[in-house]
DNA sequence: CTGAAAGCGCTTACAG
DNA sequence: CTGAAAGCGCTTACAG
């Protein structure tokens, strides 16, 4: 009396029905599902075609209260408007699939607080989470991986698993590029004070622009945005800087923006670059100048090494190589006009 | 002998740890949290304060079985790398925090049978769909629906919830404001056949042209993306037209920068205009004119709608008015030069 | 290889 | 207002 599969709308089938209609027990329907092959193969058959015919997709939800697997990781991300996210969620997105697990995206909106408070309140109903922009202070960031598997993306901290980007790889090309076009005095209009990469990157030029004969400063930016880009020019103009090096490519988009609305000639009064090469960056007029990172592949090896630390023995985490940066030279880098 | 809470990882704690240190029973624990108000001030008090003390997180997955209430929403797109989404990502994610649901991002990758597999798997464990950029024939759409509360976004079917455009609202001024330049022919770079959306704007093309004493006529685009833009210049090349309209900006990109480096005047050889208002369409050299959707917006009232749709009465669909497009216009549309 | 039973962490009638 | 009990849909020792 299982009756035919009918158009109207069903409660989703359940174990128990496909184990009513093949004559079996509901705890080997469980098995045949899902350790395939320690049963024996006529039951096995029965089962999954009574499972095809109700159209059974077992409810994740019950299968993770007796297992403690929910199949879900999270991406942490600070901003998910910023177009630089969007390669770490398409990797993310396609490892997570590639895996089994299903992906969710949750924000902190640059916030610490947020993000602690986001960390928390998803961490029941995922497997591990991959902390892309971590902005908040490292013991509980340190705690939460103690209790949950964490791959963080673009910051380390002792003891917890992370991918971050070689950031002097990165930074050395472009600071001899613009040595090279003959600039003396660049700027480093900077990100946010809690990211882990901005300070990389300055700690970088620290260190690599002496020997190059080059003198560097910092220019704090507002918001790692086009308006915070924008914003800066002023500051900019009022310093000895014929370069820029943008934190990203969003704030190196508005600067150069802004300097072409005010008539300032990009290179010849001032040369921009960023980092990232976002979707746009290629677009301006001129085109930026910006050091690429392979995110969608970061994102991508995060979620591997998350799944791993799920899966695999707790004990050590896994082995992580920086990735690479590549410098990208388009026209909004140049040498300085004369006079 | 609860102990105090320590450094080291715990297991998370369960109601029933809360109803032990509180004295009460889980049932009331239960209710405490749940409908305050139901039980004594005092007791309520004694137990909110131990669920503060052990940092007490409901586990979502546990209230799911017996409630069927997973407070998950699923956002389905057909491309997560199109810059069009992100403003609808955002206005879901925001709208489902501020309901107290979880988000989680499926992609079809722009197949029809991708994202009737996608929509099977995530069933089990989501209230309801928001449904963005439905590709799949509407019989299996509908059946889902009947099942589980759905929005559609940007198609409609009948007796299923949607949100979408006014599309002759926003074709209107733009093909208003080509006559208005001089263009008498123009050609339509459409997009994916089985979307809503590219029909509807060839439909009000189609109505709207003659009144205007234009021609209009359809070039198909291989694919909405910038390489489809590029790829059709040779055959709009061939084609009577002066100005292109094409189905997104990211195709009116590709075009756009096709013809720029086929130095190919744009405005004055080509005008071109896209839909759609995405980062980068004002980067671009000239800026492109397009019609700009509401789509964050969209994005937020589409979760409204759903989950109106979830915790309201199942019988009547939210109303729901179409979103209002805005022409933008920019440089790549102009006059055509003469001779 | 297979089944009966207990349990995962909640909720909610049902009593009191 | 509060508690004991049953049940949500699975999994997995434990027997046989």
């Amino acid at each position: 009396m299982t009756g035919p599969v009918s158009d109207e709308p069903q409660p989703p089938a359940t174990i128990y029905d496909v184990a009513r209609l093949a004559r079996v027990s509901p705890s080997t329907v469980s098995r045949a599902l899902n350790k395939p092959g320690r049963i024996s193969a006529q039951t096995e058959r029965k089962i999954r075609a009574a499972a095809e015919r109700l159209e059974f997709e077992i409810n994740p939800m019950a299968r993770a209260l007796p297992t403690g697997r929910r199949m879900t990781l999270a991406l942490m991300l600070a901003d998910i408007t910023n177009p630089v996210v969007f390669g770490l969620i398409r990797g993310a997105e396609r490892g997570a699939a590639a895996a089994g697990y299903t992906l969710i995206i949750a924000e902190s909106q640059e916030s610490g607080e947020a993000e602690l408070r986001m960390l928390r309140k998803i961490q029941a109903s995922v497997d591990g989470i991959v902390l892309a922009t971590a902005r908040g202070p490292a013991e509980p960031i340190r705690q939460f991986a103690r209790a949950k598997p964490i791959v963080l993306v673009n910051r380390v901290e002792p003891a917890v698993a992370s991918i971050i980007p070689d950031v002097p790889g990165g930074v050395a090309p472009l600071l001899d590029h613009l040595r090279a076009c003959g600039h003396a005095n660049v700027a480093y209009l900077s990100g946010p004070a809690a990211s882990w990469v901005n300070s990389e990157r300055w700690a970088a030029l620290v260190r690599l622009a002496p020997p190059l004969r080059m003198s560097v400063f910092e220019i704090p930016g507002r918001a790692p945005t086009m308006a915070g880009g924008a914003e800066a020019l002023e500051r900019v103009m009022l310093s000895p800087a014929t370069a820029v090096i943008a934190f990203n490519d969003l704030m190196a988009i508005g600067l150069l923006r802004q300097a072409r609305q005010e008539k300032i000639a990009v290179p010849g009064r001032l040369s921009i670059a960023g980092f990232d090469n976002i979707f746009g960056a290629e677009l301006t007029t001129p085109a930026l100048t910006t050091v690429a990172a392979p995110l969608e592949d970061a994102g991508a090896r995060a979620v591997e090494a998350l799944v791993a630390l799920i899966e695999g023995s707790p004990a050590r985490l896994p082995e992580m190589s920086p990735f690479e940066l590549r410098l990208i030279v388009r026209d909004s880098t140049g040498p300085p006009a004369v006079g």
